[in-house]
DNA sequence: GGGTGAACTTAACACTTGTTAAGCACAGAA
DNA sequence: TTCTGTGCTTAACAAGTGTTAAGTTCACCC
């Protein structure tokens, strides 16, 4: 773990918040950052049943929330810089899942005695917390659908679009192609299959031309069909507001 | 639609946030009140796409979130009495479901201006209803984590235990019978299933002692063996907050 | 350069679930 | 009462997915 203090520029938070907070605003928000961390992969950012005194934004890299029951690991939620991980642990206070690193990640922490200061002087920031975990919602409604009603490759398929348009939407990637540290195990954990199964699906979006997925690397080679496939409508990410 | 003005009670929205807030504090909630109306099966609260200017607390009766794609209806979450139904709402403004009745309900409906002026003036109050939106995401992620590693009748002892549980919270039904106006059908939109597979699940769970449904009553049988065909902990309801 | 382990790949078979088709039970309307 | 529609039930078959068991590839370490 590396440490940094005040570092000088969070591109993502401003680029997340883009047309609904001032400067001034985006300048409040940044500075609570306290503490930044470079995280290794596979580390756990909070663990289940832990008080957290402070909530963290991811600024580079990916993370999950992870619940582990009786043995085996499911991803329940994916996150993207720009994106408060554990915002809800500051209103909620005990944590149900764990928040895990996938690659190499960067965190800042948010003291939750400064989010009091902002929840009782900063109506306009707190909305905009707000807003931030119904986002978060409106997300998870969208998998809650997708594991409802596509089988596995509509899944992977619906994930992998998911994942681009926010990527692109905080600015990370302009092409259609991107570091994604994930195995395919892990991919079965987030769709709600067997590693096996997985395979398949990823041979078949391979076979089709739709996707091609290897080493922790993920390249959309038809997003046409891969939108198709995975029923994807972005409407649900709100990137309009 | 039968509507009332300033009902004299609303013991669930008492009920729900029981230890959190101050007499006064929910006198100030309770007065925001406007309007209560008597709603009949089927009746769309909100639907998709509308701009709404109030959000709806649920006193009586069910409601879920649908959402129709190509056709076929589908459940990503269900609503019993206390629940602010559409509070997302209020600071996502436009919303991507319907928010359909089931059964008789009973609802009333909260000005925006006057969250406003909550959020403005209110911060305990406002935590408070930040609260409940991340209860919902909370419940939300328990429904990815059931759909994710259940299989049909797992989901459906599930959700059974669930609405149990947060009826019996908000102090419904002390016996583990009820009413719970779903066809089987609708069961099935809301685990990712056919009416066919549905039906077989019904059957199942009926044969084996653990859960009767029938002509829109529920009666649970065998509550522990309930809890474990549907991996069922109610941690995730947050009940004791 | 060979060994090691993790990730990936493939195959065969069993089980779960979807599909199509049909008939039954019950409540409400005429 | 009969008619009618909706919800429920069942069966047979097809498709999707889980399980078990191998084998392969690749990066990394000795």
């Amino acid at each position: 773990m590396v440490s940094e203090r005040h570092p000088k520029t969070f591109r993502f938070l401003k680029g997340r918040m883009r047309s609904a907070l001032s400067e001034a605003e985006k300048d409040i928000l940044e500075n609570l950052i306290g503490d930044v961390q470079q995280l290794g992969h596979g580390q756990v950012i909070l663990s289940r049943g832990e008080m957290a005194q402070q909530s963290t934004i991811l600024i580079e890299g990916f993370a999950a929330r992870v619940i582990s029951r009786n043995g085996s690991r499911h991803i329940v939620s994916l996150h993207v810089p720009g994106d408060f991980v554990d915002l809800h642990g500051y209103a909620l206070r005990r944590i149900d899942h764990d928040l895990v690193t996938f690659g190499v990640a960067k965190v800042g922490y948010m003291a939750h005695s400064d989010l009091d200061a902002i929840l009782a002087r900063e109506p306009k920031l707190s909305r905009m917390l707000w807003f931030a975990s119904l986002l978060d919602a409106a997300i998870h409604r969208e998998w809650i659908l997708k594991l409802e009603t596509l089988s596995a490759d509509g899944c992977l398929s619906h994930l992998i679009a998911e994942v681009l348009a926010r990527l692109q939407a905080v600015g990370i990637t302009q092409q259609e192609s991107f570091a994604f540290p994930f195995t395919q195990a892990e991919l079965a954990d987030a769709c709600g299959t067997t590693p096996i199964h997985m395979n398949r699906v990823v041979r078949k979006l391979r076979e089709e031309g739709i996707l091609e997925i290897s080493r922790g690397q993920v390249a959309v080679l038809d997003k046409a069909r891969l939108h198709e496939t995975g029923a994807f409508d972005p409407a649900y990410l709100y990137h309009d507001l």
